[in-house]
DNA sequence: TGTTTATGCCGAC
DNA sequence: TCGGCCTAAACAC
């Protein structure tokens, strides 16, 4: 589920259920292997919440003498934040329990792919292409020359060191709008389409957040936002498929299937 | 009923 | 680079 855009509105979702709220405690579901001790949250405290492509933080702020913590999430495949009503049913899979008065903020994740810690943002991230777009952009052209940029576009995109955010849905929709082949190099492309291809990495997200993310066939629509436009720009699960090294379906448009046919499973056969 | 697939990442070789 | 971590829905038979 979470790529940049769904990781930003649970990162809002968080700041508006908790807002003016104090928490009492922290539990953990004892399934979740997770060793990160939360035994010291024992003093009361107020959660805010910030995030930077693909990873989420809560601040943690004890109320009595304003020590801050951060706890760094990444999502995970399946990772999703909650808000349960005291009283209410706690829904299966729910991992992490910050208790309050009038409910509980829960980490929801089905398949527990979800990691936390108490650290800042992970060094070896970019920068966010949506909020932090200049730096993003400067981080990739100031490498560009680097080993890691030795790759096909449709590998390149999924590298969170230059790419903080972009997941599967996001870079098959960029790299199908960019409208290129996406065997190419990043050092192949002219100026203008590397140019072209940052700032996808910025609107696309800025849309599917727009459009409360981009969900595809579980898409609920509960506030009656204007879904317009998903049907017609999300490039997923249509078109051609491989695999790719890191036997992750990459969808392209059948136009490049002659550029992309020496990749079997991400391996060229050259 | 069995197999494949899933918006991600980590760490052991 | 490759398997492992997990559950569940979709699909194949």
């Amino acid at each position: 589920m979470p790529e940049i855009s769904e990781v930003r509105i649970m990162s809002e979702f968080i700041q508006l259920s908790s807002k003016n709220l104090i928490f009492t405690k922290a539990e953990k579901n004892p399934i979740h292997k997770s060793k990160t001790d939360l035994s010291f949250l024992k003093n009361p405290f107020s959660i805010t919440s910030t995030s930077r492509g693909k990873e989420l933080k809560l601040h943690i702020q004890e109320t009595a003498d304003s020590t801050k913590k951060d706890l760094t999430f990444t999502m995970g495949m399946s990772g999703s934040w909650i808000f349960i009503p005291t009283g209410e049913f706690v829904p299966l899979h729910t991992h992490l329990l910050f208790y309050s008065i009038v409910g509980i903020l829960g980490m929801n994740d089905v398949r527990r792919f979800a990691r936390w810690d108490w650290r800042d943002w992970n060094p070896d991230r970019s920068p966010d292409p949506v909020e932090e777009h200049e730096q993003f952009r400067k981080n990739i052209f100031e490498n560009q020359h680097n080993r890691n940029f030795k790759r096909p576009l449709f590998e390149l995109l999924l590298d969170q060191k230059y790419f903080n955010g972009i997941g599967n849905y996001l870079r098959s929709t960029i790299l199908y709008h960019l409208d290129i082949d996406p065997s190419l190099e990043f050092g192949n492309l002219s100026n203008k389409k590397k140019n072209e291809l940052l700032t996808l990495c910025q609107d696309f997200p800025i849309f599917f957040y727009q459009k409360n993310g981009g969900q595809l066939s579980t898409w609920k629509n509960p506030h009656n936002l204007d879904t317009s436009g998903i049907h017609e720009l999300l490039f997923y699960k249509m078109g051609n498929k491989i695999l790719d090294s890191n036997k992750r379906t990459f969808w392209y448009n059948p136009k490049y299937e002659k550029n992309m046919s020496s990749f079997i499973k991400g391996t060229s056969i050259i």
